[in-house]
DNA sequence: TTCTGTGAACACGTTCACAGCC
DNA sequence: GGCTGTGAACGTGTTCACAGAA
């Protein structure tokens, strides 16, 4: 029943965000071409995605801004909160965590952070926002305990293998990495990995056949 | 002479660390088949991708590794080191700025965080790594003491778009942002935007429509 | 009329399968 | 024989342009 393009589920979120912000305007009716802008697309490309979720504009009028906006955070499933476990407790993880944190402080549905944990013992026991870092060696305990089934890993790469490993045999089918390593899951587990070397490194890129070009 | 599709673009980054890893194994020889199975991806789209730099292989017997990793670097242009300015150094900037500055202890190749700007006085004058955090007003005196043409956005996303702005009148010409907001720039500017709620709530779609079908 | 929803054309990306060279 | 490089087939994604509903 839903066959929604991989392509178009990655722009559901900004196309969240833009109605959010006209929710926070007060307007009540929007049409492709001014949500389109907001979300940095084109007009055509905006309602073919929106097709997907089902017809739920008016021709000649164009979209309800709330009845849309909840449309689309059901077909992302923001409509329950899922579990999230923090890995790696280090700069990046704890910059997640207070990002999560405040995300779901916002009123931001679909996430909670459940635990947050690493392998440091100076780490363990300390805070960040209102949990405290748990042990590693404890992570099929908390898992269970939480009922997480996603994953943040923001361990050193050299672990990342092995902690995924043991977060999918825990119970976790979605994980979001940051270290830079292919990693290996079963089917039926998620990964999605933001790589931040790999980002400047396609900037460099583009900088190059740009001064190459002028 | 050098139309690379974007989509090849985005993987070599992680055919440089395949090959890396392959450097690092004192491995002198590699073939499509081993490099791909290291990448994640599959041979023939290795082969295709590394066909638009110019034919680096041997038929028959496979590619040098160091060989390869020299062009692809070069083809990424991480010849000469790039110049970061880091604006925002709350959580997700430091953490950047650490992960950039381990990067380039690392060998890392193409780019040397160059200064950290924050607008919060008691921000200004701290120590990240080598560097101290400078006050955000000089934004513009920063990027031209350093001829910095990159730029990574780690501030609050309500004065994203001002300071991208400022950036680009400065001289950046690529922006790597963790705001969770649109970036208009002028023509000629690179934006590549990493969106930690956007990942997050990819991974939700794919969860649920996983348990709807189970 | 106005603006959505969508068939059809097009562009882009991936994979197959094999010709070509070691 | 073995593995690369690539034409051709295929699949996915985007855009155009218009039919159709309010």
């Amino acid at each position: 029943m839903t066959p929604v393009p991989p392509a178009t589920v990655a722009r559901l979120p900004i196309y969240l965000r833009a109605l959010d912000e006209l929710v926070g305007r007060g307007t009540p009716r929007t049409s492709s071409g001014e949500l389109a802008a907001l979300a940095g697309v084109g007009p055509a490309q905006l309602r073919r995605d929106l097709s997907y979720l089902g017809s739920h504009g008016v021709r000649g009028v164009g979209y309800e801004v709330a009845h849309l906006r909840a449309q689309v955070a059901a077909a992302l499933g923001l409509t329950r909160d899922l579990a999230v476990v923090i890995v790696g407790v280090g700069n990046l993880g704890q910059a997640f965590a207070t990002y999560v944190q405040d995300y779901e402080a916002d009123g931001g549905q679909g996430f909670r952070v459940a635990a947050l944990l690493d392998a440091a013992p100076d780490v363990v026991g300390t805070r960040v926002g209102h949990l405290v870092v748990e042990p590693a060696a404890s992570l099929e305990d908390v898992v269970a305990r939480e009922g997480a089934t996603v994953a943040v890993l923001a361990t050193p790469a050299g672990v990342a293998q092995e902690v995924a490993d043991r977060l999918v045999t825990a119970g976790v089918r979605s994980i979001l990495t940051f270290a830079a390593r292919v990693l290996r899951v079963p089917d039926g587990v998620d990964v999605r990995s933001v790589d931040l070397a790999r980002e400047l490194q396609i900037l460099a890129f583009h900088q190059q056949t740009r001064s190459a070009t002028t």
